[in-house]
DNA sequence: TATTTTAATTGAACAGTGATCAATATCATG
DNA sequence: CATGATATTGATCACTGTTCAATTAAAATA
């Protein structure tokens, strides 16, 4: 066959996006295949390697569309809240990631090559959700002390990210810990106690 | 061939374990294989089935040597230290997991299948990690709270997990943090000035 | 409209993987 | 020596990511 045209290029590559995605999030990561992204679309295997290039650009272009997904659940979470906003964002962090587990962790199964670099469009999907953090910690911190707010933000991401990670993969439960959101949320209040003093 | 008189059974496991515990740190979770594990100790792919079941055994078999290392390693560094032991064993772990980058990461690139559950010996070498932490931060809290020691430090191991898993994967580096083990150590002072109040 | 050019799509082919298991080789024992 | 038990093999299977000459269909041109 050749052209066809029910589909642009712009189209074919979203289609692909959006049954990649409904898979990774199905089978997970390590089950994920191109060949059964392309038979569920009705194109070949030789299609999805001339849109993508590679199978790590094709789940880079899933994962990003994972990181889209999850700024928007963060963002609606906190559309309109006036108080414990970043509460809200740690709750809405855990539930994304619970709830769609394949996806989430699909963005930490993969990692990429030594040699290639990381599109600029998927360093500012993590940037983003970067910064809706930064903007509620600094919101939640002493006007004296707003400009540690990036470096802060970073480093509760990573607090809260380690508790759901172990919290998924069963860590948590191996030693006993019941309530992994709790002790997150505990360890961010003794981040912001630091500088309330 | 049969029988063979060089190795017995429980000889020719160490011998998989360690050839593949070498492989892995060498090239990787993603690269790795057991093909590769069986050509470089002379023994064919059928004789590492034997001995381990599936591939998912010998896998965790591989990570149970990292964590046995990993052990080793953190008792190592305290050994003999009067003082700053909670510090120094932060340290340990993150010069472990950079030191060790693909044998660290395969323990977390791993998932077992949802049915099938995690061998015993496995959970023990999770929890006597765990154990020289809560030992560590036992003794660094004031009486009254030395009950709170375990869920403390499973919280800071998360804490920390994270921090780590942030610099190795790439992710603090898109997002300009030059310093993930200090951010880390701030993180396990402020939590632990929580019970110093 | 007929022809040529351009671009999209295919799928067989390749090298690799985890997994299986009948056949084989070796050892220990009677 | 013969027999039974056990260890080892590797061809075979179904799958994977990857490639790319061949094919098809649309678009441009004559």
């Amino acid at each position: 066959m050749g052209r066809r045209s029910d589909h642009s290029r712009e189209e074919l590559r979203a289609l692909i996006v959006a049954e990649g995605h409904r898979q990774m999030a199905e089978v997970g990561f390590a089950k994920f295949s191109a060949r059964e992204v392309a038979k569920a679309i009705g194109y070949s295997i030789g299609t999805i390697y001339n849109v993508f290039g590679s199978y790590d650009q094709l789940i880079l272009a899933i994962n990003g569309e994972t990181l889209d997904r999850w700024l928007a659940d963060l963002e609606a979470h906190l559309e309109g809240r006036e108080q414990d906003r970043l509460r809200a964002a740690i709750d809405a962090y855990f539930d994304f990631a619970l709830g769609q587990r394949n996806a989430w962790t699909a963005l930490y199964d993969f990692r990429l090559p030594e040699n290639e670099i990381m599109p600029e469009d998927y360093r500012i999907k993590v940037t983003a959700i970067t910064e809706v953090v930064v903007r509620e910690i600094r919101s939640e911190l002493p006007p004296k002390h707003v400009a540690q707010a990036p470096a802060l933000a970073r480093s509760l991401l990573a607090t809260v990210h380690g508790h759901c990670y172990f919290a998924l993969n069963g860590t948590f439960a191996l030693l006993g810990e019941q309530n992994p959101l709790a002790a997150a949320l505990d360890r961010v209040d003794d981040a912001l106690a630091r500088f309330r003093s």
